[in-house]
DNA sequence: TTTACATATAATAATATAATTATGATAAAA
DNA sequence: TTTTATCATAATTATATTATTATATGTAAA
């Protein structure tokens, strides 16, 4: 889950885009046109926001307009904080002092 | 920046480390038994974190001791936040308009 | 000063990702 | 109904990343 949103996050043209669509809603052939590279290129990269849950998309006509999913970027981040935050599980700690108990034994015979 | 804060963060196995070092400083070699991983690829594992500046390291004899970088990983997604809300650039926003009108010229005529 | 331990690095192989080129689908317009 | 515009997808090539294996470095202890 994590790892898809910011794997999709981690990746310069993927950027690029991502931060025009949180500010502007934009079709593909106007990303084309503003970030001066190929329309296969953009949607292929559009592809790996959707699947990150970064991106509403609108079809209008033949176009494609896409923006930031605001709601959902703000959610992941937040609650990837907030996951960061959660101590281990009592499975970790134990599994942990095990270890230290270890190296400890090794240091003291 | 950004990219390689998110490349990171972006990959299963350095995410496993980085919430093992967000709650507890542990050596390589802890890491090692906790996530059943070879020593080697802990290693470059953290090596990638620590360019991306989410560690914070500490040697104590032969051991390496590390933890998560807490003050730039916050600062970061932070100032990544705050990025995502600035407005385009003027020059941005001209070409935007530029594309449109240049759209607007298509549809009229 | 040899031995053992903890970690790093290099080389390789396996896999994944990115960009390009070519082609296909759909809807609107001529 | 043929074009044209917009976008998607597949195939290919190029590049990057990951994991493994083998080896090296450094440090502390015997």
């Amino acid at each position: 889950m994590y790892e898809v949103f910011f794997k999709a996050l981690g990746e310069p043209t993927r950027l690029g885009i991502i931060r025009l669509l949180a500010q502007e809603e934009l079709c593909v052939c106007e990303l084309e046109e503003l970030l001066k590279i190929s329309q296969p290129r953009i949607s292929q990269h559009l592809r790996v926001l959707k699947q990150a849950r970064l991106l509403t998309e609108r079809k209008e006509g033949t176009k494609k307009y896409c923006q930031l999913d605001h709601e959902n970027y703000q959610n992941t981040m937040i609650s990837f904080m907030e996951y960061m935050k959660t101590p281990l599980t009592e499975f970790e700690y134990k599994e942990l002092s095990a270890v230290r108990e270890a190296t400890r034994m090794d240091e003291n015979g």
